[in-house]
DNA sequence: TAACTTACTGACCGGATAGTCATTAAATTA
DNA sequence: TAATTTAATGACTATCCGGTCAGTAAGTTA
Protein backbone atom coordinates (compact mmCIF):
# COMPACT_ATOMS: atom_id res chain seq x y z
CA UNK A 1 0.00 0.00 0.00
CA UNK A 2 1.29 3.81 -0.77
CA UNK A 3 2.57 5.17 1.95
CA UNK A 4 0.82 8.90 2.71
CA UNK A 5 4.26 10.40 4.24
CA UNK A 6 4.78 13.19 1.73
CA UNK A 7 8.49 12.27 0.81
CA UNK A 8 11.07 15.08 1.14
CA UNK A 9 13.52 15.33 -1.86
CA UNK A 10 16.67 17.41 -1.94
CA UNK A 11 16.66 19.68 -4.93
CA UNK A 12 18.40 22.70 -4.62
CA UNK A 13 18.89 23.77 -8.30
CA UNK A 14 14.96 22.98 -8.99
CA UNK A 15 13.69 24.89 -6.37
CA UNK A 16 14.20 28.85 -7.64
CA UNK A 17 12.71 28.25 -10.72
CA UNK A 18 9.56 26.10 -9.74
CA UNK A 19 8.68 28.44 -7.20
CA UNK A 20 8.87 31.40 -9.52
CA UNK A 21 7.09 29.93 -12.24
CA UNK A 22 4.24 28.55 -9.27
CA UNK A 23 4.54 32.66 -8.08
CA UNK A 24 3.85 33.54 -11.69
CA UNK A 25 0.66 31.89 -12.02
CA UNK A 26 -0.52 32.81 -9.02
CA UNK A 27 0.68 36.41 -9.35
CA UNK A 28 -1.28 36.59 -12.63
CA UNK A 29 -4.34 34.89 -11.44
CA UNK A 30 -4.66 36.67 -7.88
CA UNK A 31 -2.45 40.01 -7.80
CA UNK A 32 0.40 40.05 -5.57
CA UNK A 33 -1.03 41.27 -2.50
CA UNK A 34 -4.06 38.35 -2.77
CA UNK A 35 -0.95 35.82 -3.15
CA UNK A 36 -0.46 33.86 -0.38
CA UNK A 37 2.90 32.96 0.09
CA UNK A 38 1.85 29.29 1.62
CA UNK A 39 -0.01 28.86 -1.81
CA UNK A 40 2.47 29.56 -3.85
CA UNK A 41 4.89 27.19 -1.70
CA UNK A 42 2.24 24.58 -2.29
CA UNK A 43 2.12 24.69 -6.01
CA UNK A 44 5.69 24.42 -6.51
CA UNK A 45 5.49 21.32 -3.76
CA UNK A 46 7.27 22.78 -0.84
CA UNK A 47 6.87 24.41 2.23
CA UNK A 48 6.58 27.85 2.81
CA UNK A 49 9.81 27.41 5.17
CA UNK A 50 11.76 25.85 1.70
CA UNK A 51 10.29 29.57 -0.14
CA UNK A 52 12.40 31.64 2.34
CA UNK A 53 15.36 29.55 1.91
CA UNK A 54 15.63 31.22 -1.63
CA UNK A 55 13.82 34.44 -1.58
CA UNK A 56 14.36 37.00 1.21
CA UNK A 57 10.86 38.20 0.77
CA UNK A 58 8.01 38.22 -0.69
CA UNK A 59 8.91 41.64 -2.83
CA UNK A 60 12.15 39.34 -3.66
CA UNK A 61 10.07 36.76 -5.66
CA UNK A 62 8.16 39.32 -7.34
CA UNK A 63 11.39 40.68 -8.84
CA UNK A 64 12.48 37.76 -9.62
CA UNK A 65 9.38 36.44 -11.79
CA UNK A 66 9.89 39.89 -13.34
CA UNK A 67 13.27 39.47 -14.12
CA UNK A 68 13.13 35.94 -15.43
CA UNK A 69 9.96 36.42 -17.42
CA UNK A 70 10.61 39.86 -19.60
CA UNK A 71 14.14 40.70 -19.39
CA UNK A 72 15.17 38.41 -22.00
CA UNK A 73 12.68 39.09 -24.16
CA UNK A 74 13.12 42.62 -24.06
CA UNK A 75 17.02 41.74 -25.01
CA UNK A 76 15.82 39.68 -28.17
CA UNK A 77 13.63 42.45 -29.41
CA UNK A 78 17.04 44.75 -29.22
CA UNK A 79 19.11 42.08 -31.12
CA UNK A 80 16.30 42.12 -34.08
CA UNK A 81 16.57 46.12 -34.58
CA UNK A 82 20.20 45.67 -34.52
CA UNK A 83 20.13 43.51 -37.13
CA UNK A 84 17.31 44.88 -38.94
CA UNK A 85 17.53 46.30 -42.73
CA UNK A 86 14.01 46.65 -44.28
CA UNK A 87 11.72 49.80 -43.79
CA UNK A 88 10.69 51.50 -41.01
CA UNK A 89 7.06 49.99 -40.87
CA UNK A 90 8.76 46.29 -41.23
CA UNK A 91 10.51 47.09 -38.56
CA UNK A 92 7.97 48.45 -36.28
CA UNK A 93 6.01 45.01 -37.77
CA UNK A 94 8.44 42.64 -36.72
CA UNK A 95 9.02 44.23 -32.98
CA UNK A 96 5.18 43.32 -32.50
CA UNK A 97 4.96 40.26 -33.53
CA UNK A 98 8.50 39.23 -31.09
CA UNK A 99 6.78 41.05 -28.39
CA UNK A 100 2.81 38.92 -29.47
CA UNK A 101 4.93 35.33 -29.76
CA UNK A 102 7.42 35.92 -26.71
CA UNK A 103 4.49 37.66 -24.22
CA UNK A 104 1.07 37.91 -25.55
CA UNK A 105 1.15 34.30 -26.38
CA UNK A 106 2.84 32.97 -23.09
CA UNK A 107 1.80 32.72 -19.55
CA UNK A 108 3.57 35.88 -19.33
CA UNK A 109 1.15 37.99 -20.69
CA UNK A 110 -0.14 38.63 -17.22
CA UNK A 111 2.71 40.64 -16.60
CA UNK A 112 1.90 44.14 -17.94
CA UNK A 113 -1.48 43.92 -16.11
CA UNK A 114 0.47 42.65 -12.37
CA UNK A 115 2.88 45.98 -12.97
CA UNK A 116 -0.04 48.41 -13.55
CA UNK A 117 -2.10 46.82 -10.99
CA UNK A 118 0.69 46.55 -8.35
CA UNK A 119 2.99 49.49 -9.42
CA UNK A 120 1.76 52.19 -6.64
CA UNK A 121 2.32 49.86 -3.73
CA UNK A 122 5.52 48.66 -4.59
CA UNK A 123 6.89 51.48 -5.80
CA UNK A 124 10.86 49.55 -5.61
CA UNK A 125 9.73 46.69 -8.20
CA UNK A 126 7.81 49.15 -10.27
CA UNK A 127 11.26 51.42 -10.50
CA UNK A 128 13.23 48.06 -11.04
CA UNK A 129 10.44 46.94 -13.89
CA UNK A 130 10.63 50.29 -15.43
CA UNK A 131 14.05 50.81 -16.01
CA UNK A 132 14.55 47.02 -17.46
CA UNK A 133 11.42 46.74 -19.67
CA UNK A 134 9.88 49.70 -20.47
CA UNK A 135 12.64 52.34 -20.88
CA UNK A 136 14.39 50.27 -23.04
CA UNK A 137 11.13 48.54 -24.67
CA UNK A 138 10.28 52.22 -25.50
CA UNK A 139 13.61 53.38 -26.86
CA UNK A 140 13.12 50.31 -29.54
CA UNK A 141 9.99 51.47 -30.83
CA UNK A 142 11.78 55.46 -30.71
CA UNK A 143 14.50 54.14 -32.82
CA UNK A 144 12.03 52.71 -35.22
CA UNK A 145 10.16 56.01 -35.46
CA UNK A 146 13.16 57.60 -35.82
CA UNK A 147 14.32 56.03 -38.78
CA UNK A 148 11.39 55.80 -40.41
CA UNK A 149 10.51 59.72 -40.03
CA UNK A 150 14.40 60.23 -41.38
CA UNK A 151 13.95 58.55 -44.32
CA UNK A 152 10.61 60.26 -44.96
CA UNK A 153 8.46 57.25 -44.45
CA UNK A 154 7.07 58.42 -41.66
CA UNK A 155 6.10 62.36 -41.27
CA UNK A 156 7.61 64.13 -38.73
CA UNK A 157 5.50 63.84 -35.16
CA UNK A 158 6.82 64.08 -31.40
CA UNK A 159 8.83 61.08 -31.03
CA UNK A 160 8.32 60.65 -27.21
CA UNK A 161 4.64 61.43 -27.51
CA UNK A 162 4.39 58.85 -30.72
CA UNK A 163 5.79 56.18 -29.07
CA UNK A 164 3.28 56.27 -26.10
CA UNK A 165 0.04 56.31 -28.89
CA UNK A 166 1.95 53.19 -30.81
CA UNK A 167 2.36 51.15 -27.98
CA UNK A 168 -0.81 51.86 -25.81
CA UNK A 169 -3.08 49.83 -28.25
CA UNK A 170 -0.60 46.65 -27.49
CA UNK A 171 -0.48 46.83 -23.66
CA UNK A 172 -4.66 47.20 -23.30
CA UNK A 173 -4.87 44.56 -25.44
CA UNK A 174 -2.94 42.81 -22.77
CA UNK A 175 -4.27 44.51 -19.58
CA UNK A 176 -8.00 44.40 -20.85
CA UNK A 177 -7.64 40.77 -21.48
CA UNK A 178 -6.41 39.88 -17.53
CA UNK A 179 -8.59 42.69 -16.24
CA UNK A 180 -12.12 43.22 -17.17
CA UNK A 181 -11.75 40.54 -20.08
CA UNK A 182 -13.82 37.94 -18.07
CA UNK A 183 -16.53 40.46 -18.57
CA UNK A 184 -16.68 40.38 -21.91
CA UNK A 185 -18.17 37.07 -23.41
CA UNK A 186 -16.87 37.46 -27.12
CA UNK A 187 -13.28 38.60 -26.95
CA UNK A 188 -12.06 40.32 -29.91
CA UNK A 189 -9.50 37.92 -31.71
CA UNK A 190 -5.94 39.20 -30.98
CA UNK A 191 -4.45 39.04 -34.40
CA UNK A 192 -6.97 40.97 -35.88
CA UNK A 193 -6.77 43.59 -33.25
CA UNK A 194 -3.16 43.64 -34.07
CA UNK A 195 -3.88 43.40 -37.84
CA UNK A 196 -6.16 46.50 -37.76
CA UNK A 197 -3.66 48.48 -35.13
CA UNK A 198 -0.85 48.24 -37.41
CA UNK A 199 -3.24 49.52 -40.85
CA UNK A 200 -4.30 52.36 -39.02
CA UNK A 201 -0.70 52.96 -37.73
CA UNK A 202 0.71 52.70 -41.39
CA UNK A 203 -1.82 54.71 -42.68
CA UNK A 204 -1.43 57.20 -39.89
CA UNK A 205 1.91 58.01 -40.06
CA UNK A 206 2.47 57.72 -43.59
CA UNK A 207 4.54 60.85 -44.60
CA UNK A 208 3.21 63.06 -47.57
CA UNK A 209 5.17 62.66 -49.94
CA UNK A 210 4.34 58.75 -50.35
CA UNK B 1 -10.35 76.75 26.97
CA UNK B 2 -11.41 74.59 23.65
CA UNK B 3 -12.84 71.44 24.99
CA UNK B 4 -10.73 68.16 23.52
CA UNK B 5 -14.06 66.55 23.26
CA UNK B 6 -14.55 65.35 19.18
CA UNK B 7 -18.62 66.91 18.79
CA UNK B 8 -20.73 64.48 17.48
CA UNK B 9 -22.83 65.31 14.82
CA UNK B 10 -25.61 64.25 13.49
CA UNK B 11 -25.98 64.54 9.68
CA UNK B 12 -28.01 61.30 8.12
CA UNK B 13 -28.11 63.27 4.89
CA UNK B 14 -24.66 64.19 4.36
CA UNK B 15 -22.52 61.44 5.05
CA UNK B 16 -22.74 58.89 2.31
CA UNK B 17 -21.39 61.39 0.38
CA UNK B 18 -18.69 62.42 2.57
CA UNK B 19 -17.63 58.71 2.80
CA UNK B 20 -17.88 58.12 -0.93
CA UNK B 21 -15.72 60.94 -1.48
CA UNK B 22 -13.09 59.65 1.31
CA UNK B 23 -12.78 56.29 -0.24
CA UNK B 24 -12.89 57.81 -3.80
CA UNK B 25 -9.81 59.37 -2.66
CA UNK B 26 -8.28 56.53 -0.72
CA UNK B 27 -9.24 53.79 -3.85
CA UNK B 28 -7.28 56.11 -6.00
CA UNK B 29 -3.85 56.31 -3.98
CA UNK B 30 -3.83 52.63 -2.48
CA UNK B 31 -5.99 50.46 -4.37
CA UNK B 32 -8.72 49.05 -3.10
CA UNK B 33 -7.46 45.86 -1.17
CA UNK B 34 -4.76 47.74 0.74
CA UNK B 35 -7.33 50.75 1.63
CA UNK B 36 -8.28 50.43 4.97
CA UNK B 37 -11.75 51.37 6.23
CA UNK B 38 -10.79 52.84 9.30
CA UNK B 39 -8.95 55.33 7.61
CA UNK B 40 -11.73 55.74 5.09
CA UNK B 41 -13.70 56.58 7.90
CA UNK B 42 -11.15 58.89 9.36
CA UNK B 43 -10.64 61.27 6.02
CA UNK B 44 -14.81 61.44 6.05
CA UNK B 45 -14.32 62.82 9.82
CA UNK B 46 -16.47 59.59 11.97
CA UNK B 47 -15.83 56.24 13.14
CA UNK B 48 -15.29 52.82 11.12
CA UNK B 49 -18.69 51.82 12.67
CA UNK B 50 -20.45 54.85 11.06
CA UNK B 51 -19.31 53.84 7.81
CA UNK B 52 -21.33 50.72 8.67
CA UNK B 53 -24.29 52.51 9.46
CA UNK B 54 -24.62 54.08 5.23
CA UNK B 55 -22.78 50.96 3.63
CA UNK B 56 -23.16 47.04 4.03
CA UNK B 57 -19.32 46.13 3.20
CA UNK B 58 -16.31 46.84 1.78
CA UNK B 59 -17.61 46.22 -1.45
CA UNK B 60 -20.47 48.15 -1.12
CA UNK B 61 -18.47 50.94 -0.74
CA UNK B 62 -16.50 50.45 -3.99
CA UNK B 63 -19.33 50.37 -5.72
CA UNK B 64 -20.96 53.25 -4.68
CA UNK B 65 -17.95 55.35 -5.81
CA UNK B 66 -17.54 54.18 -8.71
CA UNK B 67 -21.61 54.58 -9.59
CA UNK B 68 -21.36 58.10 -8.15
CA UNK B 69 -18.42 59.37 -10.27
CA UNK B 70 -18.63 57.61 -13.60
CA UNK B 71 -22.01 57.35 -14.48
CA UNK B 72 -23.22 60.65 -14.85
CA UNK B 73 -20.70 61.27 -17.61
CA UNK B 74 -21.36 58.61 -19.77
CA UNK B 75 -24.48 59.61 -19.92
CA UNK B 76 -23.53 63.11 -20.65
CA UNK B 77 -21.67 61.46 -23.43
CA UNK B 78 -24.83 59.76 -25.04
CA UNK B 79 -26.39 63.81 -25.09
CA UNK B 80 -23.72 64.71 -26.96
CA UNK B 81 -23.96 61.94 -29.56
CA UNK B 82 -28.03 62.32 -29.71
CA UNK B 83 -27.58 66.30 -30.95
CA UNK B 84 -24.41 66.00 -32.93
CA UNK B 85 -24.96 67.30 -36.85
CA UNK B 86 -21.20 67.65 -37.75
CA UNK B 87 -18.12 64.99 -38.83
CA UNK B 88 -17.94 61.96 -37.48
CA UNK B 89 -14.20 63.09 -36.72
CA UNK B 90 -15.40 66.17 -34.86
CA UNK B 91 -17.58 63.91 -33.05
CA UNK B 92 -15.09 61.69 -32.21
CA UNK B 93 -12.75 64.89 -30.95
CA UNK B 94 -16.33 66.09 -28.83
CA UNK B 95 -16.51 62.92 -27.05
CA UNK B 96 -12.67 62.74 -26.31
CA UNK B 97 -13.06 66.23 -24.81
CA UNK B 98 -16.04 65.94 -23.17
CA UNK B 99 -14.09 62.31 -21.54
CA UNK B 100 -10.96 64.56 -20.99
CA UNK B 101 -12.80 67.24 -18.40
CA UNK B 102 -15.64 65.16 -16.96
CA UNK B 103 -12.71 62.50 -16.07
CA UNK B 104 -9.45 62.49 -16.65
CA UNK B 105 -8.69 66.47 -15.54
CA UNK B 106 -10.68 65.44 -12.38
CA UNK B 107 -10.20 63.24 -8.82
CA UNK B 108 -12.27 60.32 -11.10
CA UNK B 109 -9.18 59.96 -13.43
CA UNK B 110 -8.14 57.09 -11.48
CA UNK B 111 -10.71 55.00 -11.80
CA UNK B 112 -9.86 53.47 -15.25
CA UNK B 113 -6.55 52.18 -13.02
CA UNK B 114 -8.64 51.14 -10.13
CA UNK B 115 -10.86 49.18 -12.50
CA UNK B 116 -8.39 47.41 -14.13
CA UNK B 117 -6.36 46.51 -10.96
CA UNK B 118 -9.31 45.09 -8.98
CA UNK B 119 -11.45 43.68 -11.51
CA UNK B 120 -10.34 39.81 -11.09
CA UNK B 121 -10.68 39.83 -7.32
CA UNK B 122 -14.34 41.91 -7.47
CA UNK B 123 -15.78 40.13 -10.20
CA UNK B 124 -19.30 41.75 -9.27
CA UNK B 125 -17.51 45.03 -8.87
CA UNK B 126 -16.70 44.47 -12.21
CA UNK B 127 -19.44 43.42 -14.17
CA UNK B 128 -21.25 46.39 -13.07
CA UNK B 129 -18.76 48.94 -14.09
CA UNK B 130 -18.46 46.82 -17.36
CA UNK B 131 -22.76 47.03 -17.74
CA UNK B 132 -23.23 50.61 -16.92
CA UNK B 133 -19.65 52.51 -18.03
CA UNK B 134 -17.12 50.29 -20.80
CA UNK B 135 -20.55 48.96 -22.49
CA UNK B 136 -22.07 52.19 -23.31
CA UNK B 137 -18.69 53.97 -23.62
CA UNK B 138 -17.89 51.75 -26.48
CA UNK B 139 -20.96 52.00 -27.93
CA UNK B 140 -20.87 55.47 -28.43
CA UNK B 141 -17.66 55.36 -30.27
CA UNK B 142 -18.62 52.46 -32.17
CA UNK B 143 -21.67 54.65 -33.55
CA UNK B 144 -19.71 57.39 -34.05
CA UNK B 145 -17.59 54.85 -36.16
CA UNK B 146 -20.31 53.75 -38.05
CA UNK B 147 -21.66 56.91 -39.02
CA UNK B 148 -18.33 58.08 -40.62
CA UNK B 149 -18.49 54.57 -42.61
CA UNK B 150 -21.81 55.41 -43.83
CA UNK B 151 -20.89 58.45 -45.16
CA UNK B 152 -17.82 57.55 -46.51
CA UNK B 153 -15.55 59.56 -44.20
CA UNK B 154 -13.69 57.00 -42.92
CA UNK B 155 -12.80 53.10 -44.59
CA UNK B 156 -14.46 50.05 -43.62
CA UNK B 157 -13.00 47.93 -40.78
CA UNK B 158 -14.37 45.93 -38.58
CA UNK B 159 -16.16 48.17 -35.97
CA UNK B 160 -15.51 45.84 -32.34
CA UNK B 161 -11.99 45.84 -33.23
CA UNK B 162 -11.45 49.70 -33.87
CA UNK B 163 -13.52 50.56 -31.09
CA UNK B 164 -11.07 48.69 -28.82
CA UNK B 165 -7.94 50.72 -31.08
CA UNK B 166 -9.40 54.09 -30.96
CA UNK B 167 -9.85 54.19 -26.88
CA UNK B 168 -6.92 52.22 -25.49
CA UNK B 169 -4.22 55.06 -25.87
CA UNK B 170 -7.00 57.07 -24.14
CA UNK B 171 -7.14 54.87 -21.17
CA UNK B 172 -3.52 54.19 -21.08
CA UNK B 173 -2.50 58.13 -20.57
CA UNK B 174 -4.79 57.43 -17.55
CA UNK B 175 -3.75 53.93 -16.59
CA UNK B 176 0.06 55.42 -16.88
CA UNK B 177 -0.07 58.49 -15.32
CA UNK B 178 -2.07 56.17 -11.37
CA UNK B 179 0.37 53.46 -12.10
CA UNK B 180 3.82 53.59 -13.49
CA UNK B 181 3.66 57.61 -13.96
CA UNK B 182 5.85 57.93 -10.78
CA UNK B 183 8.70 56.00 -11.85
CA UNK B 184 8.51 58.87 -15.19
CA UNK B 185 10.49 62.48 -14.44
CA UNK B 186 9.05 64.00 -17.64
CA UNK B 187 5.39 63.08 -17.47
CA UNK B 188 4.17 63.57 -21.32
CA UNK B 189 1.95 66.69 -21.76
CA UNK B 190 -1.70 65.02 -22.11
CA UNK B 191 -2.86 67.26 -24.29
CA UNK B 192 -0.62 67.04 -27.20
CA UNK B 193 -0.95 63.10 -26.23
CA UNK B 194 -4.51 63.67 -26.91
CA UNK B 195 -3.66 65.31 -30.25
CA UNK B 196 -1.24 63.19 -31.84
CA UNK B 197 -3.75 60.34 -31.01
CA UNK B 198 -6.56 62.03 -32.86
CA UNK B 199 -4.20 63.08 -35.87
CA UNK B 200 -3.21 59.56 -35.98
CA UNK B 201 -6.77 58.25 -35.86
CA UNK B 202 -7.62 61.34 -38.71
CA UNK B 203 -5.37 60.04 -40.98
CA UNK B 204 -5.46 56.31 -40.13
CA UNK B 205 -9.05 56.15 -40.91
CA UNK B 206 -9.13 58.34 -43.73
CA UNK B 207 -11.51 57.20 -46.27
CA UNK B 208 -9.65 56.62 -49.70
CA UNK B 209 -12.23 58.81 -51.98
CA UNK B 210 -11.44 61.72 -49.45
C1' DT C 1 27.86 2.73 9.30
C1' DA C 2 28.74 6.53 12.10
C1' DA C 3 29.38 11.38 11.98
C1' DC C 4 28.35 15.35 9.65
C1' DT C 5 26.21 18.87 6.63
C1' DT C 6 22.31 21.21 5.01
C1' DA C 7 17.78 21.18 2.38
C1' DC C 8 13.53 21.10 4.11
C1' DT C 9 9.56 21.32 7.35
C1' DG C 10 5.59 23.24 9.87
C1' DA C 11 4.20 25.10 14.22
C1' DC C 12 4.32 29.45 15.80
C1' DC C 13 4.46 34.74 16.43
C1' DG C 14 3.13 39.43 15.71
C1' DG C 15 0.67 42.73 13.41
C1' DA C 16 -2.98 44.06 10.71
C1' DT C 17 -7.97 44.72 9.61
C1' DA C 18 -13.06 43.59 8.09
C1' DG C 19 -16.97 43.49 10.47
C1' DT C 20 -19.89 43.48 15.19
C1' DC C 21 -22.37 45.31 19.02
C1' DA C 22 -23.20 47.19 23.60
C1' DT C 23 -23.00 51.81 24.89
C1' DT C 24 -23.38 56.93 24.44
C1' DA C 25 -25.41 61.12 23.38
C1' DA C 26 -27.74 64.25 19.95
C1' DA C 27 -32.12 65.38 18.40
C1' DT C 28 -37.19 64.86 18.71
C1' DT C 29 -41.57 64.28 20.88
C1' DA C 30 -45.00 64.57 24.48
C1' DT D 1 -38.03 68.47 31.00
C1' DA D 2 -38.77 63.67 30.89
C1' DA D 3 -39.19 59.96 27.70
C1' DT D 4 -38.07 58.22 23.34
C1' DT D 5 -35.62 57.48 19.10
C1' DT D 6 -31.62 56.75 16.51
C1' DA D 7 -26.98 58.60 14.71
C1' DA D 8 -22.61 57.79 16.16
C1' DT D 9 -18.94 55.54 18.73
C1' DG D 10 -14.87 52.52 19.65
C1' DA D 11 -13.54 48.44 21.99
C1' DC D 12 -13.71 43.87 20.65
C1' DT D 13 -13.59 39.39 17.94
C1' DA D 14 -12.23 36.36 14.50
C1' DT D 15 -9.24 35.64 10.94
C1' DC D 16 -5.63 35.96 7.93
C1' DC D 17 -0.80 35.98 6.49
C1' DG D 18 4.32 37.44 6.11
C1' DG D 19 8.11 35.98 8.23
C1' DT D 20 10.91 33.03 11.89
C1' DC D 21 13.32 29.17 13.79
C1' DA D 22 14.03 24.90 16.34
C1' DG D 23 13.83 20.50 14.77
C1' DT D 24 13.94 16.59 11.07
C1' DA D 25 15.77 13.75 7.68
C1' DA D 26 18.07 13.35 3.03
C1' DG D 27 22.39 12.99 1.21
C1' DT D 28 27.66 13.02 1.83
C1' DT D 29 32.04 11.98 3.79
C1' DA D 30 35.37 9.29 6.30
Amino acid sequence: MPTKAPLRKRRKEARPSELTAAALGLFVEKGFAATRLEEVALRAGVSKGTLYLYFDSKEALFKAVIQEGMMPVVAEGEAIAARHEGSATDLLQRLLENWWVRIGETEYAGIPKLMVAEARNFPEVAQFYYENVIRRGRALVGAALERGMASGEFRRMDIETTIEVVIAPILMLLIWRFSMGACQSNQADPRQYLAIHMDLLRQGLQGSRV
